[in-house]
DNA sequence: GTCTATACTGAGATAGAC
DNA sequence: GTCTATCTCAGTATAGAC
């Protein structure tokens, strides 16, 4: 216990360096560099660039899960749950408007480069809806439910892309207050 | 007159090229098949890879003026314009579903990048919303002007982005008529 | 204006010593 | 497990013939 692997040093800083300057742009040096070891070390963990690549979305996935568990142990209601959604939006403001959002701007390079990644990639964004989905259906609205989380998640898609695009705080505020009021007014009438 | 000049050749295959694979993933040898023209060939239209990006920047803004003025003449009325705005989800569909837009993606690179073009690259975004900010001005919204505008290029974005990870044409579909209804409904209400 | 040939760089990846 | 050294290949870019 207390050392922490050197794979996991590599994921965590590749995990990282894809998020700030994207999985291509990325080079086993600029790992290298940021773990402090070497390059040939580095195929000891790892055999290949997509390996790493699969590790990553590996640990985002497990991460976003626990932060699904936690909101849904932490907020007793599935309104409240939907707001923090919505909220980390605020709550990772400056990474967004620096560099997008993690999960829409992985999936869009995957998606260009014709990668086999994407489809795991896509599971994140399948965490997320299925999880939206199911507070929803505890709200009540079980026939639209699956269409709410979606329209939810491309709200969230599109301020992050644009805010980050033109690096527009007060837009993005402004996008979250109105995706709070449509939650509210929207679940206040069922579809 | 007839011959079109190799230089717009190249712009146009870079032009598709970048939309398709992205700009970082484009190689010289991918253009230079494209147009039929050799590697060295190249050099004497471009000095380097960044001008080759500024040029197809040009182009997209050249190109996007001429549909949005086409716009303005064709449609009567300034919701008959929006309408037309969203409904470019619509008739691009095809290429959304498989590239994303055009715009967005290639913004979300630059950044990831850090790379000098990006702020050309915004202006394809500006252009956009000076235009959608035009028509909802005059609807009598001058003082949301602005927000609604980066409102609706914030919704797009969105369902783009999503639509184009995901491959889901049916959520495409469904956003595109949830876009028009709010259109019909804020419009009636001024806000 | 277009070509071939080639220089130079950085990337992913391997071999083998320690 | 970690290192150094090295290979191979693709990419950008240049030189110079035609």
């Amino acid at each position: 216990m207390g050392e922490k692997p050197t794979r996991d040093h590599i994921v965590e800083a590749a995990d990282r360096l894809f998020y700030e300057n994207g999985y291509e742009h990325t080079s086993f040096a600029h790992i290298a560099d940021s773990v402090q070891i070497s390059r040939g070390n580095f195929y000891y963990h790892f055999k290949s660039k997509d390996e790493i690549l699969d590790a990553v979305i590996a640990l985002r996935l497990a991460n976003t899960q626990r932060m699904l568990d936690r909101w849904e142990q932490d907020a007793a209601s599935p309104l409240e749950r939907l707001r923090r959604f919505i909220d980390m939006l605020i709550v990772n403001q400056a990474p967004i408007l620096r560099y997008g959002c993690p999960v829409g701007t992985l999936c869009t390079e995957l998606a260009k480069l014709d990668h086999a990644g994407k489809e795991q990639a896509n599971a994140l964004f399948t965490l997320f809806r299925t999880w939206l989905k199911r507070q929803f259906v505890a709200l009540g609205r079980k026939s639209d439910a699956d269409a709410l989380a979606m329209h939810l998640l491309g709200r969230s898609q599109g301020v992050a892309t644009l805010a980050n695009a033109l690096g527009d705080k007060r837009f993005l505020r402004r996008e979250v207050r109105q995706l709070h009021a449509w939650l509210e007014q929207d679940m206040a009438s069922p579809g």
